[in-house]
DNA sequence: GTGCAACTTTGCATTCGACGCAATATCGGC
DNA sequence: GCCGATATTGCGTCGAATGCAAAGTTGCAC
């Protein structure tokens, strides 16, 4: 991890995005915040010009072009095209919401505290969350985009497994593995009905929402 | 480049499986029945070639020689070299149990009946169940193919999403995206239980434990 | 500010997946 | 046996992705 450092120093830049990406995480070294820099302008470009041109018009050359830098430094910010198209982004636990979900916590019972996990999470999103709709809007309607989409979650998925199997101990009364797959089920439905009615409405209404689907169907309230 | 002739020795095991394929599917042409062996072969070489050499070692190039044919036949056939691997086919939802379950059958209760769906349509897997196992168990260890898998199923999801929202008719209880979610993540947990215990266990049982859990979970009967 | 060490970017070459196209071979029906 | 329909094949091409080593930056100590 990188210790916070000093308050801003501006360093007076041409470059616009470079300018805005640097004021907002000014901790560390210029190094470092170029690098930030670097990646947000890739992502900018990559979905503006798809956006534009749709996906498959739109080459990792073209992109590299718009955002200034070679192709081979692309490759040394994102495993693939795709990835830079939607933003992906480490997208950590808050140590706090975990450690008490572990712990048995907040309320005691299992769905409950998964839920209050999964809020605190889906409200953490450190991109913005403008650009995690226009992720969840992209993969919506471009099936290539899913698959990299739940990749990304799965890496999500064994840490949410980890958290479980440390809360339910040796003899877990559920499986992690499907706790863990509910979870992202959870995630994702909820960001989609998010994403449908518009970024200012309440992302832990429609969890609730979603949760309380769920319920009534395992509970043999649907016909 | 290659210079290929004559098939050679690498095909008898290949007209093997061309042979077997000819005779399980005895009802149409033999064009129909050729198509249908060639693809199996593929299916067959490719898994066998990287369960020896791992699947980066493996090119498309390799597989079709041992499979005989040229490498642009191979895309005749299958959109990705994952797609060949995984073995993906065409695994149709029995128009019976659909039909039935769009009624309300068989039991009237939703989840029931989505789970006496999805029971059939596990068994009546048309590749093979152990085809299907050596899927799963690729998944479970390639992240990559994780997301192939998804997409994959994501086509079933689809039709799934179709059948529950004529069962519910315009003004669903549920939002009938939710429940294919959840449909698809029951037939994965499943299909991953299933092949950690072994190919003669009995698929209906994990798909019913898994439920059970799931029910329990939603019930607040965990903590 | 000079210089050195660590780290990044970049150009270049290469491999391989994937597709379009046109020529050739095969099948099915008559 | 011939002809239309369908499948396979070879060839050319594009572009994603990676390794490698040279050139450029940044951080830091003095």
């Amino acid at each position: 991890m990188i210790a916070p450092g000093r308050p801003d120093a501006t360093t007076s830049s041409s470059l616009e995005a470079l300018a805005l990406a640097l004021e907002t995480s000014g901790d560390v070294g210029l190094r470092e915040r170029k690098k930030r820099a670097r990646r947000e302008s890739l992502i900018d470009a990559t979905q503006r010009l798809v956006e534009r041109d749709g996906i498959d018009s739109v080459t990792v050359e073209a992109i590299c072009e718009a955002a200034g830098v070679s192709t081979r430094t692309f490759f040394n910010y994102f495993e693939s095209k795709d990835d830079a198209l939607l933003g992906h982004v480490p997208w950590p636990v808050s140590p706090v919401a975990a450690a008490r979900f572990v712990e048995g916590g907040p309320s005691g019972d299992l769905l409950v505290d998964l839920e209050e996990l999964l809020a605190t999470v889906i409200e953490q999103q450190p991109a913005g969350h403008e650009r995690f709709r226009r992720a969840i809007a992209l993969v919506a309607h471009e099936p290539r985009l899913l698959a990299r989409h739940m990749a990304w979650f799965e890496s999500h998925r064994s840490e949410i497994h980890q958290l479980v199997e440390q809360r339910l101990g040796p003899a877990p009364s559920v499986d992690p593995e499907t706790v863990a797959s509910i979870a992202m089920l959870l995630v994702h439905a909820t960001a989609q009905r998010w994403e449908s009615t518009g970024a200012d409405s309440d992302p832990r209404a429609h969890l609730a929402a979603v949760v309380a689907e769920v319920r009534a169907l395992f509970a043999g309230d649907l016909r």
